[in-house]
DNA sequence: ATACCCCAGATTGTATCCAATGTCACCCCA
DNA sequence: TGGGGTGACATTGGATACAATCTGGGGTAT
């Protein structure tokens, strides 16, 4: 859906919005960086109200931090915020794929299980972030949900500049065993055991997140902060 | 925090869509009512633009939905939409209920014992929902959170119309086993057992969502519907 | 030398105006 | 008489212009 249809959707705001929201995800845009209205109404060529719109819309989906009078920054998240996600995450996670589970095509596992594959033959940082992301959000792609799936999403999205950092700090030792993780999950899914999936996926995110905490180092320390030290 | 204070924020957008929300809270406003943002600029005095960007914010909140050149209504719910909220209740408010729990002090524990003994003794519908609200929530309060918190009380938000309508509909009747798990999660808190605590507010939620499956005629039948049938 | 104040430039917030789009009622025609 | 098309009206979307506010640097007094 979207991508297409967006571009001529009447509707300049959420076309900015996707837009931003790809650069903030690609990296193009890093956490406590400045953002100036004037910049994005001229980068997209129209006035500065759809560009304000826009930047609403992604404060309230937290990848945006707006004040007041003095402007906008790509959102920035402390250590303890991020553990936050990933343990919220960590909850709703497996429930999602329980609905999507359910519903879930002979076909659809098998991409999963070439995802799966992939990963464990990728190199570059960026096309590991990619199949991950894509292999998660897949395994929920039936979940016929309107709340949960794009809350989902929006946990995924605050959280990527973290797992970008954490991915090109640790490079590709460590990975075996989020491999691993992710074949298990295929294989109870495979086999229709739907409590070992969840499980095992609560486990994964949680085994993330504890690894995540090893590194302090990547995060704001104060909330809120403008700038990011590094 | 806020009511004061955001008067005077220097942010327009913020006080309208507060002030909206609230409307929508106390049921002054129903799903599927009409907005028009010249009514709004007029009733607080500005124009429309901050009329929009408020409305774009209740919209990513979801309690706004807008569709593209065409106007913008108070969001609605399917039953099935309803339900996912809760069950995503279910999992992510014991967790919440955890962080809070840890910080949660003497007063805040009677304030606790007090709000629900004045829940069975309500009467009148406003009263209770109310009470409700601030239980639950004031249960949360010592969460040192900034993702979660602000999380479950969107949830909370969107689901409110639909707590009213139950709570109308079913009338004093079968509130009981409601305070008794109230007085049960208060209990669990005062005596430190925080894992009792989380299964008893998990179950709770559950069992209101159950209560809320068997009368399907208080939601909307199709998601986005324009109308509320009633 | 340092702390404070004040002003200029930059940037955001808002109002007004105009364009674009959707809605609805009316009319024409089969 | 009913269905489809067409036009005017209401409402939303966006651009320009102006007001309000913040930031940062230089000057002054202590």
């Amino acid at each position: 859906m979207t991508m297409t249809e967006s571009l001529r959707d009447g509707n300049a705001a959420q076309r900015i919005a996707d837009s931003l929201r790809e650069s903030i995800l690609a990296g193009e845009l890093s956490p406590g960086d400045r953002i100036v209205q004037e910049d994005l109404s001229a980068r997209y060529g129209g006035s500065r109200i759809p560009v304000r719109e826009a930047l609403r819309l992604l404060e309230t989906e937290g990848l945006v931090r707006l004040v007041a009078n003095t402007g906008a920054w790509v959102a920035s998240l402390t250590l303890a915020e991020c553990s936050e996600v990933y343990q919220t995450r960590e909850r709703i996670e497996p429930l999602l794929l329980r609905f999507s589970a359910e519903h879930l095509t002979k076909d659809q596992l098998s991409r999963l299980d070439a995802l799966a594959h992939q990963m464990s033959n990728s190199e570059g940082v960026e096309e590991f972030l990619d199949l991950d992301r894509q292999f998660h959000l897949g395994a929920y792609e039936n979940a016929h949900t309107h709340v949960l799936g794009s809350l989902v999403t929006r946990l995924w999205n605050t959280t990527q500049p973290y797992r970008r950092a954490y991915t090109q700090l640790v490079g590709d030792r460590n990975r075996r065993i989020f491999h691993d993780e992710h074949h298990m999950l295929v294989t109870a899914l495979h086999d229709g055991d739907l409590a070992l999936a969840e499980q095992i996926l609560a486990l994964h995110i949680r085994r993330t997140r504890l690894h995540l905490e090893r590194h302090p180092e990547l995060f704001d320390q104060a909330p809120n902060s403008k700038e990011t030290p590094a």
